[in-house]
DNA sequence: TTCGCAGTACGACTTGCATCGTACTGCGAG
DNA sequence: CTCGCAGTACGATGCAAGTCGTACTGCGAA
C-alpha cells in the first residue's frame, strides 16, 4: 500500500481527482499574508505536521489520524484549523474523515523558499 | 548624511569596527530555532522592523529611535528584545544608545532565503 | 554636578492562544 | 435502524505575549 512518495520539490500539486469534495474555507493564493503564516509555523507541532505532510505524503491525502499524534482530537482540530486558516494546508471531507495536504502551488507562488526551510527543519 | 545603502544581499555582514562594545546576549548560529525565528516575525510591527534593517539600513547600525516607531518605548525595548532573542537581530549598547542590525550571515547560513522573504514582504 | 535623554525595568491589564474534557454531529457498516 | 467512529463545537482553564504608564538608570554635555 506504501507508493513511493516523490521529492517534494518534484511534487508540484496533484491534480484534483473527479469528483472530489470542495475544499474547506481558506484565504486565496493571493490572500496569503507572510506574518499569518509563519505565526501558524511558530508552533512545533504544526511544523512537524506539514513537514510530515510535505515529505513523507504519498498519492493520496491524509487523515488528522495518519500523524499518530498523541494529542486529545479536539487539540488536533485546533492546530489543523489553525494551519488551513493561515493557507498553509487544504483539507477536504471525505465523508467521515477530513483529509489535507499542503498547499505547496500556492505556497511556492507567494513565498519562494519558504517549503524548502520546513523540509530542512530538524526538531 | 545618506550613504547609498547597498542591497541586502550584496552586502555580507560587515566586520566590526575595532572598540565596538560586545552584542548583547543572543542565542549563537547553532543554536538559532526556525519556530522561534518565524515566531518572531509573526508581528507586522517586528517584520516591518526586521524589514527595514535589512532593506534600508546604511553602513552603520540604527537606534530604536531611528525607526520613527510610533509606540511608546517601553513597548520598543520588548520587541528589539524578542527578536534579539530569536537571534534575528544583533544589539550593541554604544553609550546611551542601542544600536541595531540583522544578523544576515548568520540566517542566511542557517535559513537560506529566509531574508529573502522578508525583504519581499508587502505590508 | 546637574540636567536631559535613550532606553530599561517593573508591574498591571488585556488579549490571544494552547490544552483538553465533554457533548455533539453525521456518515457508513452491519 | 442502530451503532461506532472521525472529527467538530463549545467552554473552561492556564499561560504567554502585546500594550503601556511610570519610575529608574546611566552616559554625556554644559
Amino acid at each position: 500500500m506504501s507508493s513511493t512518495p516523490r521529492a517534494w520539490t518534484e511534487r508540484t500539486q496533484r491534480p484534483v481527482p473527479a469528483g472530489a469534495p470542495e475544499p474547506l474555507p481558506e484565504p486565496a493564493r493571493d490572500a496569503l499574508r507572510l506574518e499569518a503564516v509563519m505565526g501558524a509555523l511558530s508552533d512545533p507541532l504544526r511544523m512537524h505536521i506539514v513537514r510530515t505532510l510535505l515529505l513523507e505524503s504519498e498519492e493520496f491525502d491524509h487523515t488528522c489520524g495518519w500523524f499518530g499524534l498523541d494529542r486529545p482530537k479536539s487539540s488536533l482540530t485546533h492546530h489543523f484549523r489553525t494551519l488551513r486558516e493561515a493557507g498553509l494546508i487544504r483539507q477536504r471531507q471525505y465523508g467521515l474523515e477530513r483529509r489535507s495536504h499542503v498547499r505547496v502551488d500556492d505556497l511556492q507562488a507567494r513565498f519562494p523558499g519558504l517549503l524548502a526551510l520546513v523540509a530542512d527543519w530538524r526538531q
